[in-house]
DNA sequence: CCGATTTCTTGAACTGGGTCAATGGAATCA
DNA sequence: TGATTCCATTGACCCAGTTCAAGAAATCGG
């Protein structure tokens, strides 16, 4: 039974934190349901309940809220190696706040919040690994907040392409400015008086 | 053997989201370190290394960084039923970039990292616990940083009143500025404003 | 390869919130 | 109880970042 390729990119970060057998392998893969969105497409639109957690294989997805004036803010980008979901409505089954977007072509795997949950009674290795991944995802979040409290646009934008460097040539400018907080026409200028 | 109070106050907080054993209790107490600070003392300064995560039985703390012009920036506050650190060093053991220092007297109860891990090996269901409360804090996290992002200042003095009413009255105003990220003469104005 | 859409830039006027400074009020502690 | 420190308010001025508008350049779907 030969592994597929999408599978091994996963299995490669899940071993860079636990190991797994054999069985449990196939047991957690058996869960994955892979998926290809088009640039533009929705993994989960405002309103809708997120079903599914998903690992970014290759591509890059967008998490974003629409504002009351209808202003897009990039909560994150994920890229190859990251999980991405409005994990308030994945755990919580209600209406997300949240919209997953394709920024462009992109593969991914799914895993159920049910699922999920069935696994982590079954290996208590998986729901290490999870536990990991939330606690160094809760430390980013928490860095960025500090970052965003207490720098200037300017150094948001330099810490931005020290932190995406594959994405800041790759990737539309006012989707850089909506990630850290500043509208495209001043992102501009500041690109502009470097 | 009697159990003491502080304790019943974790203990309750943890069967909100698993049940453990009597044996399983007692090897988790074990590790809890009762501790108290004094208003103003520090759990743990900017450049020292988390040793401990603290479960905050009654009182109030706050971990907050200092940018380079000297300005506190609340991170976040820590009231009776909520765990505290500077998670980043915590977990890596580098040197804490937060400083978590308390707003009024308060009661810990302390839990070391290598306990932690330790017990997580022994209890699996105390690692789902975990696993569960940096899910919450998670989202709780991703929220202020999209309110930051998309509220004005005065709406996010109004969310603040909605999610500490039991501080809000309590604290110093300038505490308050420093969380939702105003100084403390502007929240001044949005309060004369009303 | 072309038309349509999306993206990027620049200018000019504007504003939310910051800075600095001064004053009076409230805790805290000897 | 008085001295000391910390806290809240207010006024006048300032600035980082926004808004609106309008072209130019790049990209994309067909």
């Amino acid at each position: 039974m030969p592994a597929s390729i999408p599978h091994d990119t996963l299995v490669a970060n899940l071993s860079r934190h636990i190991s797994l057998s054999e069985d449990e392998l196939a047991l957690f893969c058996a869960r994955l349901r892979p998926h290809k969105v088009k640039r533009k497409e929705f993994l989960l639109r405002q309103g809708e309940i997120a079903r599914d957690s998903a690992f970014v294989v290759s591509g890059c997805m967008k998490a974003y809220a629409t504002d009351t004036n209808g202003f897009e803010h990039i909560l994150r980008f994920a890229t190859p190696g990251w999980w991405v979901s409005d994990l308030s409505s994945f755990i919580t089954k209600r209406q997300s706040q949240l919209a997953v977007e394709a920024v462009r072509d992109t593969q991914l795997l799914l895993l159920s919040r049910s699922d999920q949950l069935e696994l982590f009674d079954k290996i208590p290795k998986l729901e290490r690994y999870f536990r990991i991944l939330m606690e160094n995802a809760l430390v980013t979040t928490q860095m960025r907040l500090m970052d965003n409290m207490t720098l200037t646009a300017r150094e948001r934008y330099q810490r931005f392409c020290r932190m995406y460097p594959e994405l800041v040539n790759e990737i539309p400018l006012k989707l850089i400015a909506s990630f850290i907080g500043v509208t495209p026409e001043f992102l501009s200028r500041i690109r502009a008086a470097k």
